[in-house]
DNA sequence: AATGCGGGGGG
DNA sequence: CCCCCAGCATT
């Protein structure tokens, strides 16, 4: 315990030595080299007042951001403020719409809080968006980083706003040897922040931080001729900057098997082709998303029997000699699981009574439902062997 | 404190 | 192929 305060009086005392030169540094060649991104307003200029950023769109920015680089949010931030201009807009959508934009971009779960955040500021709050940190912390899917960026650069509040890119540079500044996931030494690196935060320019520091990490101070080939900061960062001074703030310890990969049954009925008359999908539930790998008809198993698994999926008798009235047969398989690595997808074609002469949160979908309908990546592979894969059955 | 949650970029 | 990314909720 002892330990801990007299380090945090040590890195209180070396933080503040440099805090001048930091801000300084940082702000000027914020200034000079920022990205312009569509959820950025530009930073202030000495004697300019500051241009307001707008709260909700700054949330949307900082929860697609959350894990995930900024050039694959780019088009996602863009439909999605396309779609929902205001936080008014998005509090009255329904949540499968939500999803829908969302598809694609992962920890799908964030969509869901975004949502619900916007629900509490519209319906519990008047509208009235949170201000300060404590207040943003309450809303859902807002932690420490998220609520000290938008108190930051929506309200100017002089927070810090730790991501992964300022655990980084701070390790590296002061030559912090802990790994980046150690909790305590996030604690640690947001007591150095705060002390260091603009109290005139929170945001434009915050994200000054943030751009650093990414584009000059990146985990490895540091830029080191291109930072303001090179003359007093003690990583850099030791020779080996990108010793620092980097080695996250590795995740464990669980290997399962989804299979996929994919359920056609194909109108006589018409020719439409509809499929059986079912929505994940509320939890888990994928969760709220929509796919084909899946039953999961380890890795080492029996085979279900074929006749009777889910419930759904199958084999009775099952179609063509092929049915049943594999049609396609392929892995899909997540962080947490390598995914087996072995995916079976079933064709059906009657639409069968299927049980609850299924239901039949054409392609229009399936095109609208949000997918997993792997799932709408399998729908590509349709496509084109309707294709192919087509131009037979 | 540890774990699960996706997908893509870049060496 | 491997590591890492503008983190958070849950246990």
């Amino acid at each position: 315990m002892g330990k801990f305060r007299k380090q945090d009086s040590v890195d209180a005392a070396v933080a503040q030595a440099i805090a001048g030169k930091v801000r300084r540094g940082l702000l000027a060649w914020y200034r000079r080299e920022y990205r312009q991104l569509p959820w950025r307003v530009a930073p202030r200029r000495v004697g300019d007042r500051r241009s307001a950023a707008d709260p909700y769109r700054v949330l949307v920015s900082e929860a697609m951001l959350q894990q995930t680089q900024v050039a694959t949010v780019v088009d996602y931030y863009r439909r999605f403020i396309e779609r929902f201009p205001t936080i008014e807009h998005l509090a009255e959508a329904g949540e499968e719409e939500v999803y829908k934009l969302w598809e694609g971009l992962g920890y799908y779960r964030r969509a869901r809080l975004l949502h619900r955040a916007a629900r509490v500021v519209v319906g519990e709050r008047a509208g009235r968006f949170p201000r300060c940190f404590e207040d943003l912390l309450r809303l859902p899917g807002v932690g420490r980083y998220t609520a000290g960026a938008v108190a930051s650069i929506a309200f100017g509040r002089a927070v810090p706003a730790v991501d992964g890119n300022v655990i980084r540079v701070v390790s590296r500044i002061l030559a912090l040897p802990e790994p980046p996931d150690d909790p305590l030494l996030r604690k640690r690196c947001e007591k150095i922040a705060a002390q260091w935060v603009s109290p005139r320019d929170p945001g434009d520091f915050n994200q000054a931080m943030m751009e650093l990490g990414a584009v000059v101070c990146r985990p490895r080939n540091p830029q080191c001729g291109r930072c303001p900061l090179v003359k007093l960062c003690v990583g850099r001074q030791s020779g080996k900057p990108e010793r620092f703030g980097v080695g996250a310890k590795p995740a464990t990969v669980l290997p399962v098997v989804h299979r996929v049954f994919v359920v056609e009925h194909e109108d006589k008359r018409t020719g439409r082709r509809r499929w059986i999908v079912e929505r994940r539930g509320p939890v888990g790998l994928w969760s709220g998303l929509w796919q084909f008809l899946t039953i999961e198993a380890p890795a080492e698994g029996d085979q279900p029997q074929l006749e009777s999926i889910a419930g759904i008798r199958l084999g009775a009235r099952g179609g063509g000699k092929r049915s049943g047969s594999l049609m396609l398989h392929f892995d899909h690595r997540t962080t947490h699981r390598l995914v087996r997808f072995e995916v079976r074609w079933f064709h059906v002469k009657h639409r069968l009574n299927i049980g609850d949160g299924r239901k039949w979908a054409d392609l229009s309908a399936v095109l609208k439902l949000p997918m997993s990546n792997p799932h709408r592979r399998i729908l590509a894969a349709l496509q084109s062997q309707a294709g192919v059955a087509a131009a037979r």
